[in-house]
DNA sequence: GTGAAAGCGCTAACAT
DNA sequence: ATGTTAGCGCTTTCAC
C-alpha cells in the first residue's frame, strides 16, 4: 500500500553537531579528514554520523569544495577496450571518496562540448577524456578550468596529463608478425583523416604511419597499400572489397581495429574466400570478441586496464597539485597471435 | 608556456543580472522558463547570458531545486545489449536540459548499494536502474528518495515504474524454433538462482521458466534438461560439458544469454563438435557480436532502443508527478535466426 | 583544539 | 511583471 510520502528532509551537518553535541566546524573537519579535530571528538562525531546516517550532500559541498566526482567522456560504450580502460580507473580510485561518473555517446565534437561542459557545471573534481575528437585549442582550455587527464591521444600539452598506447609500436608488431610468416604483400586499412592536428595525435593515424615505418624496415616498401575508410564494419568490408580488386590482391590485411577486421571477414566471406586460408587478417585492439572461438582474431592487445590505472593516478596527482608539470605516459602494446594469421 | 594558472571567477547569475540590467530573479525564471517574464526581458537576459558565456552552477542548482542530472546504474558495460538501452535513453533525453550520466560495473549488491547513494548524495533528478540485483525492500527505499524507474526486472512496485521485456515469451521463441527445425531434446543453460524473489523478478529465472513452459507447450515436457551455471562465458562452457555427458545427448542447447552460447561453443570445438551440423545452438540478447560473420548466432533480439525510449519517458513523467500510479511497460522480444541452428 | 559566522550560486516566497 | 531576500548544506576564515 502507497504510504504517503514521507518528505523525510535529509540529515544536515547540523543535525550531527547537535547529535554529538559539537559544532558544525567539528564536523565538517572530521568528514575532511582535516587538522584540528582531537580523537574523542573525531569518535563522537563518527558515532553520530552512524546512528543518523549521515551523508554529505555533494551539492553542497560542490557549492564550496570538492564534489568527489571524476568524470569520464567515452565516445562509444560499444568498444569493450573502453572497458578495460574503465576497469583500470575504476581499480585505481576503488576505496578512495572519489566516485566515478561516465557520460557516453558523445562521437562528435559538439556532442563532445556538450559533455565537457556538463562536467564542468557539475563541479566535477577532474575529468578523464577518452580518444577525444576535441580541438587542441578547446582541450587545453577544459585543462586550465578543471583537471584533465587525456586518454588515446598523441601529442603533449603544457596543462593536462596523457595516457596511451604506443600505436607506433602496436602497428610494427602486426607488420613484423605477418612479414614473419612470410607475407610480403601486407595490406592496411585506415580511418581517413586529413586535419593536420588529428594526423599527429589520433591513434589512427599513428597506425597508419607505423605501418609504412615497418613496411620500409621490412624492406616491403614498394608493398604499402592502403584502403582509406573509415573505423567501422562497414569501412572493413568497403576497405577489403578495394583491396581485393587490385591487379596483385594482397595475402594480408592489417585492419586498423577490431571492428574493421569484422568487415573484412565479411568480405571475403562474400567473395568466396577465408582466412587465413586465403587472406591472413588482423585487427587492433584485442576486443572481447576477437578472443571468441569463431572468431580468433589475430590483434594488438593495448594494455587497457593499465591505462585505466595510470590516468586515474595521474588525475588524482592533479587534483593534489594542479601546477605540477604534465606527465605524458606512453604503454607498450602486445601481440594477441590467433588462428586469422597463417604462414603464407 | 604554461601561463600562470588564471582563475577566472565564473560568471554567476548577479554578473548576469547586472550586466542585463535586472534582477537575479529575472534571470533566474528566464534559465527555467518559469512564469513571469515579458519577452523583452527574456531577450535581455538571453543577451547578457551569450555575452558573458554564463552556465547554471548544477551544485548551486541542486541546493535548492534540480540538478538536470540523470543517473543510469549499468551492471556491466560490456554487455553491449546495455548500449542498446543507453540509445533509447539518450535519444529520449535529447534535447532536454537533462545530462545523462552513467555509474557502471556495480555487479554486486554493496555495489549498487554504494552507486545509489552517491546518486542521491548527488540529487540526481532521477535514476534508472539496469538489471539491479538489490533487494525490493531496498530499491523501494531508493523510489521513495528519487524518481526511479527499473529496468529488466520484473515485478510490480508501488513506487516505481518498470521496463522490460518479456522473457518469457522469448524463451518461448527460441523453442519453438527449435521445435519448429525437427528438435525435440532441446537443452537450456540457466543462470542459478536461490533467492526467492529473485527467481520471481529475475530475466535468467524467468527465461528458464518460459523454456519449462514452452517445452511443455510442444509436447517436449519429458525432455526438458537443465543446466544450472552462470551466465558467463565460463558458465557456457561448463554447462555444455555437462549437457555433453548425458547418456542422451541433446541436438540443441539454448543459452540463457549470448556470452554464454560463445562458451558452448568453445565446448562444442574443444569436443570435436560444430554447430549447427552436430548441435544447434542459441542464445538471448542479440549482442553486436551475435551478427558478426563468423559466429552467426541465432538468438533472440531484445527491444533495447525502445526500452531505453520507454524507461527516460517514464522517468521524466514521475520527475513531473512523483504521486501518479506506477506503470510497467513489458515489450516483445523477437526471433534473430541466424546459422547456429539447423534442422534436425 | 574548538566554534561562530560569512558566504558559495541559485531558487522561491514574498513584497511591491 | 519585477525586485528583495532568506535560505539550501557545506567549507573556511578567524576569533577564542
Amino acid at each position: 500500500m502507497p504510504r504517503p510520502p514521507v518528505p523525510t528532509r535529509r540529515v544536515t551537518i547540523i543535525d550531527v553537531a547537535r547529535h554529538a553535541g559539537v559544532s558544525t566546524t567539528a564536523v565538517s573537519k572530521v568528514l575532511r579528514n582535516a587538522y584540528g579535530a582531537s580523537p574523542q571528538m573525531q569518535a563522537k562525531v563518527r558515532a553520530a554520523i552512524d546512528e543518523l546516517g549521515y551523508r554529505p550532500s555533494a551539492s553542497a559541498r560542490g557549492l564550496r569544495g570538492q564534489t568527489y566526482t571524476i568524470g569520464v567522456m567515452l565516445p562509444d560504450i560499444r568498444n569493450p577496450f573502453f572497458a578495460d580502460i574503465l576497469d583500470g580507473i575504476n581499480a585505481q580510485l576503488d576505496g578512495t571518496d572519489y566516485q566515478v561518473l561516465i557520460a557516453a555517446s558523445c562521437n562528435s565534437e559538439p556532442g563532445e562540448a556538450h559533455v565537457t561542459d556538463a562536467m564542468i557545471d557539475r563541479n566535477m573534481d577532474g575529468v578523464i577524456l577518452i580518444a577525444p575528437l576535441t580541438s587542441r585549442q578547446r582541450l587545453d582550455r577544459i585543462a586550465r578550468t578543471v583537471p584533465t587527464v587525456v586518454v588515446g591521444r598523441h601529442g603533449h600539452s603544457a596543462v593536462y596529463d596523457t595516457v596511451a598506447d604506443d600505436d607506433f609500436v602496436g602497428a610494427g608488431l602486426i607488420v613484423a608478425h605477418l612479414a614473419g610468416l612470410g607475407h610480403r604483400r601486407i595490406a592496411h586499412i585506415e580511418h581517413h583523416e586529413t586535419d593536420p592536428v588529428r594526423l599527429a595525435e589520433m591513434p589512427n593515424a599513428v597506425r597508419a604511419d607505423g605501418y609504412r615505418h615497418a613496411m620500409h624496415a621490412h624492406g616491403l616498401g614498394e608493398h604499402i597499400d592502403i584502403a582509406s575508410t573509415t573505423y567501422t564494419q562497414q569501412g572493413g568490408y568497403l576497405g577489403a572489397q578495394q583491396l581485393l580488386a587490385r591487379p596483385q590482391r594482397p595475402t594480408a590485411i592489417f585492419a586498423g581495429a577490431d571492428i574493421v577486421a569484422m568487415g573484412v571477414l565479411d568480405a571475403l566471406a562474400d567473395a568466396g574466400l577465408s582466412a587465413p586460408s586465403d587472406i591472413s587478417v588482423a585487427g587492433y585492439d584485442n576486443t572481447t570478441f576477437a578472443a571468441f572461438g569463431p572468431i580468433s582474431l589475430t590483434t594488438v592487445d593495448q594494455a587497457g586496464h593499465q591505462i585505466g590505472t595510470n590516468a586515474a593516478r595521474l588525475l588524482l596527482d592533479r587534483i593534489t597539485d594542479s601546477s605540477r608539470p604534465t606527465t605524458q605516459v606512453k604503454l607498450s602494446p602486445t601481440l594477441a597471435a590467433r588462428r586469422t594469421t597463417a604462414p603464407l
